[in-house]
RNA sequence: GCGUGAGUAGCUCAGCAGGAUAGAGCGUCCCUCUCCUAAAGGGAAGGCCGCGGGUUCGAAUCCCGCCUCGCGCACCA
């Protein structure tokens, strides 16, 4: 039994209840999606729910008074064992063994797809994230938003979402023109010029463009420059892909800032916004009355000397996404960025958005890395691709994952290579291997999942950790309903610890001459399934679950 | 100044979508492998949940005020 399917039979039996006259409750007063959590302690049963002290207002009873019509009720569920009223009305329910048990066959017969809901149903959703700046590599700065992005929208996915992870490529703009002269000068071996790029990836980039076009010094500066500019872009841009692959990331979309700039989308979308009545010209330069919404000033989209601004481009990329069929557009920007949420939320209204629902923006905390070496090829930042390299994907994607995104956060190198329990990325991938080696050991035994009876599966660590199964779901939908994947990697680790702690307990394979019994084989299934979801998990997560280690 | 995020065990942090005795890992101190990965597990000790008010059956959690720290407040991108 699944906690969903426990919390539904409860819900059932309170409409029961109420249509039997035994509680008197108006309609509304009725919670539509009741949970039944996990106690703390074991004593309080293996769910509880706090249905009657929520009752207790609307239905002007005592809580302990709800709680007793229920629970005689409650008791009457296919598979609970005992009901008991505790505390100030709380309901705790026990679950009997085979009903329990059944949920390792279920898993296992759902796969990968365990955990999948339909929390988020029907929502068209536009997930936006790193867009770095492709003048350079991706740094420290974009590798937390690229692990936390790729998870949101894995879980989204899970989740029912239908969802397009895309990046914005400001590729428009005085930066572009910087950063080919750089690469210019350096190819002509002449100094970084004002406000240019620094760094041996410039003169690698010069390299690069050299060989696709060896006759390029021979060409004035301003022939040269629009060659150097698309063909250093496209290599930094080719060089940005391919860290995010090895990262794990993928992007369904690629949208280019230049392209709204030449398709007339920067002067439609002034036009567009100025027909809902929200543009006025002030001093030579066209504004948007953000202030008209929750910003703390007008912004100004098309300056005085006739040139757009970033912000231009941001409502024109807005109205993009709404014209694609969007209508849950999300932003993960860093903190140094928070201040952009006023004008964002502004753009959305002014284009007769509701800036509630349409749009979300996540702000995340900076991250630092303890003794990180700072990149000799890009100048003083820290390379996401050297950060690849020293920590590896799954450590470093694992623990960007695990902690919420407005927590400011500090990794720890040294703590991210140890194979200790220290180390959580190892601890959940230890839990893996080890069901792994349980399973070949198993087979080796020659006890394999031919036999199956729930009621088996009575061990106090077997109904912990069939329980902590079941709430993944739960887990999951959570997660992407808060958009938060650590909630994910937290509950991994309670999974691990308690199917370590049922290892130590109960054995899979016989002692010595012991012969194979349908214990062993019942608890294969709950070994196996155990490893099902954690693999599941740690997919959500763009974390590998390996065999062995 | 305005906005915004944080403050929980010695350390790094969960818990904030009001619930029962506030949790995890590390660190300290005990204990458990002739038997599936001890790379693990069990136990002990350790807390004015920044401070002060309020809301209610109940507050780490919600509201108000204050303190400390981070970040941001361009006709830059």
């Amino acid at each position: 039994m699944t906690p969903e399917e426990l919390s539904a039979a409860i819900t059932a039996c309170l409409h029961d209840a109420i249509a039997a006259g035994d509680l008197s409750v108006p309609a509304e007063a009725v919670p539509s999606g009741l949970r039944v959590e996990r106690p703390k302690n074991r004593e309080h049963g293996d769910w509880a729910t706090n249905i009657a002290l929520q009752l207790a207002k609307p239905a002007g009873l005592p809580p302990r008074k709800i709680a007793e019509v229920l629970s005689s009720r409650l008791a009457g569920i296919p598979g609970v064992a005992g009901v008991d009223i505790a505390g100030p009305g709380f309901l705790n329910i026990t679950v009997d063994a085979s009903s329990a048990g059944l949920l390792a066959r279920s898993i296992l017969e759902a796969g990968e797809h365990y955990g999948e809901n339909k929390a988020l149903t029907g929502h068209v959703v536009n997930m936006e994230f790193v867009s770095a700046n492709p003048t350079g590599p991706l740094h420290l700065g974009h590798t937390r938003w690229a692990a936390l992005g790729d998870a949101i929208a894995r879980v989204l996915r899970a989740s029912g979402a239908e969802v397009t992870a895309e990046y914005y490529i400001n590729d428009a703009g005085t930066q572009m023109n910087n950063f080919a002269a750089s690469v210019l000068a350096a190819i002509n071996g002449r100094p970084t010029p004002e406000g240019g790029y620094p760094g041996q990836y410039i003169d690698d980039l010069a390299k690069a463009v050299l060989t696709e076009h060896p006759a390029i010094r021979e060409l004035t500066d301003e022939a040269a420059l629009p060659v150097v500019r698309n063909a250093a872009y496209a290599a930094q841009m080719a060089d940005i892909k391919a860290t995010l692959a090895d990262f794990g990331v993928h992007f369904d979309v690629y949208f280019s800032e230049q392209e709204l700039h030449e398709g007339g989308a920067v002067e439609k979308a002034v036009a567009r916004l100025r027909e809902q009545g929200h543009v006025y010209d002030d001093g030579g330069a066209v504004w948007l009355r953000t202030t008209d919404f929750t910003d703390d000033r007008d912004r100004v989209m098309i300056r005085a000397n006739g040139e757009p601004t970033y912000f231009a481009a941001d409502a024109a990329y807005y109205l993009a996404k709404k014209d694609r069929g969007f209508e849950e557009k999300i932003y993960l920007l860093g903190a140094d960025h928070h201040g952009y949420i006023g004008r964002l939320k502004a753009i959305a209204a002014a284009a007769g958005d509701d800036p509630e629902k349409n749009i979300e923006v996540l702000i995340g905390q900076l991250v630092s890395v303890n003794g990180a070496k700072l990149s000799k090829r890009a100048g003083n930042i820290i390379e996401l691709r050297d950060l690849l390299n020293w920590l590896g994907k799954d450590a470093l994607r694992y623990s960007l994952a695990r902690y919420p995104a407005d927590s400011p956060l500090t990794l720890e190198p040294e703590q991210l290579k140890k194979n200790t329990n220290e180390n959580p990325v190892f601890y959940v991938q230890y839990a893996h291997a080890r069901i792994c080696a349980v399973g070949r050991n198993a087979a080796a035994a020659g006890v394999d999942r031919s036999a199956f009876d729930a009621s088996l599966l009575d061990h106090a660590t077997e109904s912990e950790l069939l329980a902590q199964l079941g709430s993944y779901p739960s887990v999951v939908a959570d997660a992407a309903r808060f958009r938060e994947p650590h909630r994910v990697a937290r509950h991994l680790e309670v999974i691990a610890g308690a199917y370590h702690r049922w290892y130590d307990a109960c054995r899979v394979t016989p002692v010595g001459d012991d012969p194979v019994t349908d214990v062993n084989r019942t608890r294969l299934w709950l070994n196996d399934a155990t490893g099902q979801v954690l693999a599941n998990g740690l997919d959500l997560l763009g974390v590998s679950a390996p065999e062995r280690m």
